[in-house]
DNA sequence: GATCAAACTGTTAGCGCTAACATAGCGGGT
DNA sequence: ACCCGCTATGTTAGCGCTAACAGTTTGATC
């Protein structure tokens, strides 16, 4: 920087300022740093940058994966927007793993991001305090809970399967099946779904709990799992819909026709539900909304403003399409 | 970390050293050290250490997307070699949009990461020219080039398109087609394809180009417009997964049976491709491996080790399955 | 022509850490 | 007793930038 501001004839803050607030400096000597720079190929230190300002510039996003998944979505969303306002998004991912969250939340916090998105509800206790106490504005996600770290968009998962449940059921399907991965928010589906079914008489209810962040591979032993446990099973609930879609291959497979021999559900509504064959009946949650309500918050925290709304319940909506 | 050191009545470089070079602290020392670290909630600063060492324990990695994508599994080989060895991985996405990838290079620089992989051999200028005076390891990656920036990890795929032409047209396929997103790599794998084909007499060839990082539904709309263009067609090569399975789930709706109406190929051989039914022909081209193996050279070459071999050609492997 | 605010540019003092060197203390060999 | 080499710790001087304040210049106003 002290060669541009040598080059140009200025001083570094104006060198400074030129690049981060053009407006505040004459067009003329705008001119011969912008030349000064080009002419050197300076590129700014944004580590130094960051340093003395005290501001990062980065959120970071962590999720617990983001192949073929619900999630990829999400940080969709949350990098546009954020970029859009000149932040950049660091992801981590945990595959499902608290103590990987744990780390991830450490290393983001001590490259001093501005602000953080993280998914679900549950952390471990350091995670919470470390959240907590390091005063940024953080975004649970994808989860419901009584006492958030700060803000959270989300919906709550629990009535998302207790309304696929009553879907299923009132359609006449009564011998009800459930695969999913194993992991916070499933079980939170899983427990609403249950709950539902529970209260309906005759109703029957298998489960398939599959390894946490598992896809088609998942869907496809699940649903060989729930027809072993129960062949006359009628309706599945699959915790995702690439789930879903390995159960639906799975169906194929063995020749079971979708939706009259068996009816099949899954979750998040991803782009392939409405393009498989059949179209695929999923709970729409609005991934990417997710993602882009979550930037919202954290900018207008950002920008100093007041954010009287910290919890977002986003909902949800159930996807009638010819699976189930 | 002042703090730390008063606590634990040490000087700051001391407690500095605990942290990074335990082995080079006193034991009693490096425990009154961590008391005093965990009593206070102290978070080192990143940003302030990498600024001090002019090591910032970054590897930036830039692909096209990483949605339902062949490049998820790559970021994923990456990012576990890498932090395996202590460093993050800043993850950036371009959408296949060349002014993006300037603007994140350059992000990524100003950050001073420690290494950089990039997607493709095809750069702007000003991104090369960028890239070779940061002076720090960069791979490039998913094709082959004479005059790489630095190393390179990819395979040709020029050659992959003949194979699976040769593939196709050994299997007696004359009326092709071929659907892909209109992005560099695609275009050299259709490139392969189609001067494959040429030499063959009697052989046609009809071509789908869609929107670049297109996928199911590209498939489905591509496969459409082939059979528009030719409704004899015999076999289809698709430029990824994703697509190919697109294209299938088009099939099964027209109730065109596959392979016996019509032959499906497809490219970078996801998870999925085992997993469809018919199970999916696939070009295997190790999406994973070339992350893993980035990470390597890049690592060989932050250890300051020589690394001799600039050019990794992973080459690719014609995965036969059911589907063609 | 004096006055004053606005627009522009410069100076000073760090941000929180680490590289490089300096020092202290210790045991062993002569 | 002396020196040596080793380990453990401390001191000094920045890394490259920006916040905060301090000028300086300009042009408008009376």
């Amino acid at each position: 920087m002290e060669d541009v501001a040598r080059q140009a004839g200025v001083s570094m803050m104006t060198v400074s300022r030129a690049i981060r607030e053009p407006a505040k400096v004459a067009p003329a000597t705008r001119a011969r740093v912008s030349a000064a720079i080009a002419d050197l190929g300076y590129v700014p230190n944004l580590t130094a940058g960051s340093l003395a300002s005290q501001r990062s510039g980065i959120i970071a996003a962590i999720v617990p994966t983001i192949d073929s998944s619900i999630f990829a979505e999400t940080v969709r969303g949350l990098t546009a927007s954020l970029s859009a306002a000149g932040y950049q998004v660091l992801l981590g991912q945990t595959a499902y793993d608290e103590n990987a969250e744990e780390a991830l939340v450490a290393a983001f916090l001590g490259r001093r991001v501005d602000g953080m998105l993280v998914t679900g509800v549950k952390h471990s206790a350091l995670t919470r305090q470390r959240l907590i106490k390091a005063g940024i504005p953080v975004v649970e996600t994808w989860d419901l809970t009584a006492n958030p770290i700060d803000m959270l968009v989300g919906f709550s998962n629990r009535d998302a399967g207790r309304a696929i449940a009553r879907y299923l059921l009132d359609r006449g399907y009564l011998r009800l099946g459930f695969a999913g991965g194993d992991d916070e928010r499933t079980r939170s589906r899983l427990a609403g779904f249950e709950a539902a079914i529970r209260r309906v008489k005759g109703a029957s209810l298998h489960r398939a709990m599959l390894p946490a962040g598992t896809s088609f591979r998942g869907g496809r032993e699940g649903l060989g799992s729930l027809l072993a446990q129960d062949p006359g099973l009628q309706a599945v609930f699959c915790s995702n819909d690439a789930i879903a879609v390995g159960a639906l291959m799975e169906c194929r497979r063995r020749g079971i026709e979708v939706p009259r021999d068996l009816a099949i559900a899954g979750f998040a509504d991803l782009d392939i539900a409405a393009e498989v064959t059949p179209t695929l009946t999923s709970v729409h949650v609005g991934a990417r909304r997710i993602g882009e309500e979550s930037a919202r918050l954290l900018l207008a925290r950002l920008a100093g403003l007041d954010v009287e709304t910290r919890v977002l319940d986003l909902s949800f909506l159930i996807m009638a399409r010819e699976s189930a």
